[in-house]
DNA sequence: CCGCGCACTGAGCAAGCGCTTAGCGAACTG
DNA sequence: CAGTTCGCTAAGCGCTTGCTCAGTGCGCGG
């Protein structure tokens, strides 16, 4: 399913463990609304009535706005942590899990750049302990991918003299493209990942074809 | 004068050709609370009582808040540009053009920080014609920069099959330094601008030393 | 010393905000 | 078929927001 069919299907798949159905067509219709206008300029009654139901509704599945908010970046964070970490893990030599990092990373962020976008530019709006929990969960996914530059410094495929800045650069390019990224330019998910890919190993000095 | 030095001083140097006193202490405090919080999250008596003002006094220098934001964006998005058009219009191999010119961009995205995460993350609050303004700005960055590689391309310095993406990813790259940036991190602007410059011309594939 | 201009303030207005509460109707339980 | 539960709504509370306006004090030309 493309990601217009499942916004239209209410974030089906995207958000399937969310119950019940109403607390989903909340979140969905909140990332929405967030990705649009921004969390601040986004109000209770807009959520609300996106999802079909009227403003009071939404305190039935959710305590405050900021909590909609928590469980959006909780959810897509461990999303992005998981492509990331089974990249980690994967058989291979260090230049094919880091492409497959990146082709992987950088769709997902096109794919889904919607809730993309809520996850990475909406952070400072979660309350002070909500704030760092999600932190920790980027933490993680900081490491997976410094992991395997390390790796493919130390087997000398990759030439990184600096492998945190490193890290951080590959990770900024690929979370950026949240930002910039519309459905209705030139390029789909996969090409984004694809040209990424072959622009980080370049980055890294790793030995292409 | 470095960038904490100069906010003490209500941005003088970076907002000088903001007058009268009253109405650059007014651009220098909204930079920093939009920075902090957002446009939308910071209130009007908040950029008053940083300036050391009422919230009335507010409406002497600027309209409305926007066109505070508007005038920040504007400024901003020139200064970004000003960057760009000097190292395209330099002279040199596109080698050399292509590093001094992320050399210079990405540190100015360090350096000016705030600035640049206001007039980077907060354009979609603009009103619409004042957005279409700034969207040209960008738009004169993206072309110069696109430039240069296009004359790497050409002269067979760069590999890039894809020029208009190299040039996304790399304006991308640059710009995100505005969201991950801080001054008690441990690069310094200049730093960061070395690293970033050594990762693009790997990234186009341009011979280094 | 007067009086004008003007940057600025204190007080406050209308609108919109996040969130609460009383109550309703359909669905399930015994 | 009465009683209870539960998802939901209509109405609205208390507060904050962007912004306004009558008035104030100060500097300056005459």
């Amino acid at each position: 399913m493309g990601a217009e069919a499942e916004r239209a299907a209410g974030g089906r798949e995207e958000w399937a463990d969310v119950t019940p159905d109403a607390a989903r067509r909340l979140v969905s219709a909140a990332v929405e609304a967030f990705a649009e206008r921004g969390y601040h300029a986004t109000t209770t009654r807009d959520i609300a009535g996106r999802a079909g139901m009227s403003p009071a509704a939404l305190y039935i599945h959710y305590k405050t706005k900021e909590e909609l908010l928590y469980r959006i970046s909780g959810i897509g964070h461990e999303q992005a942590l998981r492509i990331m970490g089974a990249a980690v893990a994967a058989e291979g030599t260090a230049t094919e899990r880091l492409g497959d990092a990146v082709r992987a990373f950088a769709s997902w962020h096109a794919e889904h750049h919607t809730t993309a976008r809520v996850i990475q530019y909406e952070l400072q709006a979660l309350g002070p302990e909500h704030y760092a929990e999600i932190t920790d969960l980027r933490r993680r996914t900081d490491r997976a991918l410094r992991q395997i530059i390390q790796d493919g410094a130390d087997t000398g495929e990759f030439r990184a003299d600096d492998v945190p800045g490193t890290t951080l650069a590959v990770l900024s390019l690929c979370v950026d493209v949240a930002r910039w990224f519309s459905a209705d330019g030139p390029r789909t998910p996969d090409e984004v990942g694809a040209l990424y890919a072959g622009l980080v190993l370049r980055m890294v000095g790793a030995e292409t074809v």
